[in-house]
DNA sequence: AACGGACTCAACCGCATGCAA
DNA sequence: TTTGCATGCGGTTGAGTCCGT
């Protein structure tokens, strides 16, 4: 790591530090102090710019510096941090001992960013990814149609649909999320998919209770609606942008299904898409958006804004051939 | 075993800020 | 008030390492 050594203009060595280099440095800080990095390197015996030493001492031979992973507790501080300060990593670092400006600084480049983003959140506000984050409902839908088509019966596909149901409430939460609600709560209540027991139950079968209505953070959350399975609780409009009674109630559901010969898709596409399965650019004056609920019309693309835009990525391949 | 892409992190760069003359 | 220097800060770079093929 680091980079190949070098020099500048004045013949000052560049470059990572040699063991050497460092013993001098500590050396020469405990006999003069650091008061001015200037006059150090000199009073060293370095080849070095005070710039490359202040940075050397105070991010790597400081004797107070904590090397090594960071703890849970010191990724939720950084997280709870940033949300208040953003990119104020030294500031951000005077609130963990031992910790430095440019290792949290890469801690966050390197893993927390990463790991927001893969949320659905927005690295830089903490709120949900309005463009992404938003569509996951559609687009879990969109992908997990093909499976639902597939099952050979109709408890099978009834129990797919919970499924979607289930991950639908999973997403309203966080992109229904007001800017009180804590980023870093939600980051630990994000429950796992995979261990989620839920889906690895027969219960979710029989359990007509998959959806708590009590959570204060799930008070937005309108999970799907359809014919077959719908919590008492469960109002307004559907918000996944399929009309689940059409196929579920037509003569497809139960039969073999043909992707490459469909039947007449228009009736379970939303609006946003041909017949062909091409997307239909969609512009926020858009007044054709029936059976999406009304909140989807809203220009607001802040949190909980429940936008039923076909994501536009998603159609720049034919939805399908166009055999037909 | 070899290769290549992804990832990590120490170090550099340029701008901002503070302060003394 | 202006100027110049020293230091601090955040963004970026790039070589070493890891890991999958």
């Amino acid at each position: 790591m680091g980079r190949s050594p070098s020099s500048d203009e004045n013949g000052l060595k560049k470059g990572p530090w040699t063991p050497e280099e460092d013993e001098k440095l500590v050396e020469g800080i405990k006999n003069h102090g650091h008061g001015s990095w200037r006059a150090l390197p000199k009073l060293a015996g370095l080849n070095r710019c005070g710039k490359s030493c202040r940075l050397r001492w105070t991010n790597y031979l400081k004797p107070d510096i904590k090397r090594g992973n960071f703890s849970q507790e010191e990724e939720q501080t950084i997280l709870h941090l940033h949300s208040i300060l953003g990119n104020k990593w030294s500031t951000i670092a005077t609130h963990l001992p031992g910790r430095t400006d440019n290792e949290i600084k890469n801690f966050w480049n390197t893993h927390l960013k990463k790991k927001l983003i893969h949320m659905g959140f927005d690295p830089m506000t903490h709120q949900p990814r309005t463009d992404l984050f938003s569509s996951l409902p559609n687009l879990v839908a969109l992908a997990s149609l093909r499976d639902l088509m597939e099952q050979p019966s109709l408890e099978e596909q009834a129990l797919k649909l919970q499924y979607l149901q289930y991950l639908q409430y999973l997403f309203q939460p966080a992109a229904a999320a007001t800017p009180e609600i804590d980023c870093v709560y939600l980051w630990n209540s994000m429950p796992s998919l995979e261990e989620n027991p839920v889906f690895n139950s027969p219960q979710i079968m029989q359990n007509q209770s998959l959806f708590p209505i009590a959570s204060p953070i799930m008070s937005n959350s309108q999970p799907l609606q359809n014919p077959i399975i719908s919590p008492a609780h469960v109002v307004g409009p559907p918000q996944v942008p399929f009309n689940f009674q059409m196929p579920l109630s037509s003569d497809v559901v139960g039969q073999d299904f043909d992707f490459d010969n469909p039947p007449n898709f228009q009736s379970i596409l939303p609006s946003t898409c041909s017949s062909s399965g091409h997307l239909l650019l969609m512009n926020e004056n858009s007044t054709s958006n029936p059976g999406y609920g009304s909140s989807s019309s809203s220009s607001s693309h802040g949190a909980g804004a429940t936008s039923s835009y076909w994501p536009e990525l998603l159609f720049e391949e034919p939805f399908m051939d166009e055999t037909s």
